[in-house]
DNA sequence: TCGGAGGTGTTCATACGGGAACAATATCAG
DNA sequence: CTGATATTGTTCCCGTATGAACACCTCCGA
């Protein structure tokens, strides 16, 4: 008898957890070499791309939002980015409380930088995926990922 | 022209492997709390669980290759267990470098806790998908982490 | 106007992982 | 037997993320 519809428990799932974890240390280890060269973490990495999306200057709490990680996770990247001249904490005049963060000259080159060395690292942990797995599997995760805040919490 | 069977770097790979990151992290914050009533942490767990499928004392390097973590990471875990008193070191007789890791009684005891903790984290997660879907997923994870030894490095 | 509710960012402690250096032990070559 | 080498575990430092406590500022209601 398999439970073959509905979910239910299976042994399985346990599997599906440690395997995202390792897949995740992975991930880290790869994108740490490839950025090595460039000079910053891959958070960094994150952060950086992430304050370049947006149109203006974001705050502290758009990128936190932004990246789903508590607002004290962005003070130490934007620490880091800040001490290598990538950034610069700029105060909002509107509103005394909040910190707009600028990309500097430094941090638009070491944006251009970064792209090949995302490319290769995505490329060197996907390597064994054809283009189609990768597309179901981006499907799987943004159906894990998104599924909106509707969970109990 | 489609690259629809090479894989060869689109840009959609970065954001594979942010929803990686994302989803990795929902999963460490579910796990914890989770475990939280249990009294350890998501890491401990696995650990602990990975001695349990030991048929016998495994030594620290034994459970780092296992978990795919640098040995380091297992003296903490094992620091955390045994100052809850549900591991012990045990000195090898037969080389006194080595230390195992026995279970203790209470080890037994959170282990049996553990089971509808990580069944509950687990189906957490992944509610948003469907049986069939997981297998899915599984398998893709897999491939990824598995992807066999012909690696360089 | 003033006083509290609530937003905004930062310090403090903790968990988890990686890398490098190191001490202790084992093993092997001469 | 002795000295080089390899294995095993551990301490030190850092990167990344969380949560709690806190300081500061805004803004609204009495």
């Amino acid at each position: 008898m398999n439970t073959s519809d509905r979910p239910g428990g299976t042994d399985a799932d346990g599997l599906l957890a440690e395997q995202l974890l390792r897949l995740t240390r992975r991930l880290h280890r790869i994108q740490k070499r490839h950025l090595e060269p460039v000079g910053i973490t891959p958070a960094q990495s994150r952060l950086l791309r992430t304050v370049a999306h947006f149109g203006e200057p974001p705050r502290m709490a758009d990128l936190a939002a932004r990246l789903e990680v508590v607002p004290r996770a962005v003070t130490s990247l934007v620490d880091g980015l800040e001490a290598g001249d990538r950034v610069r904490r700029v105060p909002d005049p509107s509103n005394r409380r909040v910190v707009r963060i600028e990309l500097t000259d430094a941090g638009r080159a070491t944006l251009r930088e970064l792209r090949s060395a995302r490319r290769a690292a995505a490329e060197d942990i996907l390597a064994p995926l054809t283009v189609e797995q990768r597309e179901v599997l981006e499907g799987l995760l943004s159906a894990l990922v998104d599924p909106g805040p509707e969970r109990g919490c």
